[in-house]
DNA sequence: CAGGAAAAGCTCCGAGTGGAACTTTTTTTG
DNA sequence: CAAAAAAAGTTCCACTCGGAGCTTTTCCTG
């Protein structure tokens, strides 16, 4: 729930007289949208530390401390992004995918989303499990617990099926096939010779009954 | 190789004459490691954005430029700590650990080992994977070559023993393992409620012949 | 055990960052 | 449709960062 203080605060603290509290103009909507749309394209290009608040003003043609009025930090900012990419990722989603235990195309989708959106959450991960960045901490912790859970469906719903293996916790194989997904994007980001796809389908391969 | 530049430039430039080119004094050495050492601390309390240059120098008692005799830049200096650590890791190895495919104590040896190494190594992996950031990008290539190879041995000693099942590529495994101790830590990093090793110890399970 | 050369270290400088106070624009509303 | 109030945006400021040039210390060498 992103920049819904400003409401609560005026609602809270002053009770009667008029108008007060006008909300986001039209422009201010459009401006946040626009803000989130470039810093992904920004981030692609010069990556974590070349991504200022002013670099993303100067793309969009407007001063940095504009960009505050929006969000309160950079690293709000960047939750952001992640979140609303989430957000797309979701509506995207092919209904058909989740019949099937395809993961390999799942991390597909997941890597080949937009340039720099997973070292972006790469970067951000990397904060969030350091001391202090509680924001991005809750963002991801939430996230994970989130994916998980799909995860979970997927497996429970092979299971039933007969499509994978009977005798495992759905619960510890969710947070496994998670595991490997980030893992084996991190390895073929680093170097493209990995194949991904390979390690992800080995996974599969592994999760199916034993009689097969 | 770092910081052999010196003794090449001079070697190479000069070819006559006496006295040149001294390499590091004793009190030198001493520092070097002492800015190792203390870089690993400061990270761990105050993470990537506050350990700055500066703030190891203060840590240690001395000027930020003075870290610059020993270390080009800061990303320089975070991958000799990491180099560091490996090679101390590849010295306490247990031998019998090899032995046996018990990636969960490996697992459990890597998070342990120095409080704020795995974030810092989070970090660094995340800067790598950006544009720019080729010292640190070099470093984990070769590094996730060289723990895949190791990988890669157990598992091929381990299909010979009987203990792994034959029927998979020990390559694609070895690539799938390392992923899901990377994934899972991440995991386990953002919130200690997860349990890595029943994620990691699934994994082993699965990885067993299926007449087992 | 002195003299000197290179190593080790410090101080100051320009660049770039996020934050505060102020101004302009956009809309709402009477 | 004008007045006013909040939203949107800018300019300036204080701070910290890494880098260059200069000084001091260390310790080879004759």
């Amino acid at each position: 729930m992103p920049q819904g203080e400003r409401a609560e605060k005026v609602q809270d603290t002053e009770e009667e007289g008029a108008s007060r509290q006008r909300g986001r103009y039209p422009k201010g909507i459009l401006r946040r949208q626009q803000i989130l749309d470039r810093t992904i394209e920004v981030f692609a290009e010069h990556g974590f530390e070349g991504t200022s608040l002013r670099a993303i003003g100067d793309a969009i043609g407007v001063s940095h401390a504009a960009l505050k009025r929006y969000f309160e930090t950079r690293e709000e900012l960047f939750v952001e992004v992640l979140r609303e990419k989430d957000r797309q990722a979701l509506a995207d989603a092919r209904v058909d995918v989740v019949e099937t235990i395809d993961f390999a195309s799942h991390l597909e989708d997941y890597v080949s989303r937009a340039p720099g959106l997973v070292a972006l959450r790469h970067g951000m991960v990397a904060r969030a499990i350091e001391p202090g960045n509680e924001h991005s901490r809750a963002f991801f912790v939430e996230r994970y617990d989130s994916i998980r859970k799909e995860a979970l469906l997927i497996l429970r719903l092979a299971q039933a099926v007969g499509t994978v293996r009977a005798d495992i916790s759905p619960e510890v194989a969710a947070s496994l096939v998670i595991a490997a997904m980030d893992g084996l994007s991190t390895q073929w980001l680093l170097d493209p010779q990995v194949d991904m796809n390979r390690g992800m389908t080995l996974l599969e391969h592994l999760l199916r009954p034993v009689a097969d």
